[in-house]
DNA sequence: GCCTGATTGCAACAAGGTTGCGAAAAATGC
DNA sequence: GCATTTTTCGCAACCTTGTTGCAATCAGGC
């Protein structure tokens, strides 16, 4: 009797209601995509990952997803492939913490929080607000393969 | 006798001869901008202040620009209005240093060499490159005037 | 069930950047 | 200086990511 693939979709459901704003087909299966994902997904990750059988406008997916950040649920990173990426804002990942982009697939993970951002001084004048960290590298995908004959597949 | 608004030229010429590779009116000019900028420039704006008698065509200037990048003399910044931005590499920034972004009028600046990022903790198997910091903020011409009227230009 | 404003779908648009290819311009050797 | 070789440039066309205006639809309150 209790329900099992609707794992995401409820969490979904229960997040938007507490926003007291309109709950609709689009927002919980958007939000349920990303709750479902490992990583930050791209507009097109999302927009693959939704039911077909819904047919979600890909304007409503852009829209959906900024209103998602708006009302916090999820946040964006902006990568360097000029190309926005969406977390749900459930993984405990609510202060600021730091972004992992692999340099050759661009997957982008978000990282643990940051316990102490080295300070840098800003010109007079300037004013700080908040501080960004972006390790770039090789995730375990893009990584060359050592010795044993591997799995390297190339997710591009 | 002695040229005078041929400074930047000059230096983007020799910058350019130690290369080994052509030395092209668009590479020399398109160096001289950056290297005569205060801050990072995005590719309209290298557009706007090279000389219009020149007529560099705008996609040589995005060639140049990442030619410019893979030479060294040139870095490129990604800001998160998914927009390049170019530094002239001289301005004694080789080594890896942070970044300024206002996040309101989305000019870039190249702060100081940062002593030492914190560290992060990546997933087994992922390796790690560089770190790149970011502080987001408002530069001096968008901090909003305090009481004094002032000279708060909006420059977007 | 009906009303009303919030949301959606569609089509058209925009910015930033890339690609293919023939023409023009560097370097090089004479 | 001139021909030769090779790189670079200009042009037009294209692509990706994201935005906007507006009419049609839907969610929630009654
Ligand atoms: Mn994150
Ligand atoms: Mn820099
Ligand atoms: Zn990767
Ligand atoms: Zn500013």
């Amino acid at each position: 009797m209790t329900a099992v693939k609707t794992d995401a979709s409820d969490i979904a459901e229960a997040s938007l209601r507490r926003t007291g704003a309109r709950m609709t087909r689009p927002r919980i299966a958007v939000l349920a995509v990303l709750l479902a994902a490992e990583r930050a997904l791209t507009h097109t990750e999302v927009e693959s990952r939704l039911p077909a059988s819904l047919g979600v406008n890909r304007v409503t997916i852009y829209r959906v997803l900024e209103w998602l950040t708006e009302q916090g649920l999820a946040h964006k990173i902006a990568g360097d492939d000029r190309v926005w990426r969406f977390n749900a804002a459930e993984h405990a990942h609510r202060g600021p913490h730091a972004h992992f982009q692999c340099s050759d697939c661009g997957q982008v993970l978000c990282l643990d929080p940051v316990t102490s951002g080295p300070a840098v001084k800003l010109p007079a004048g300037y004013r700080q607000q908040r501080v960004e960290l972006t390790v770039k590298g090789l995730c375990a995908d893009c990584v060359p393969v050592r010795r044993k004959a591997g799995s390297h597949r190339h997710p591009h």
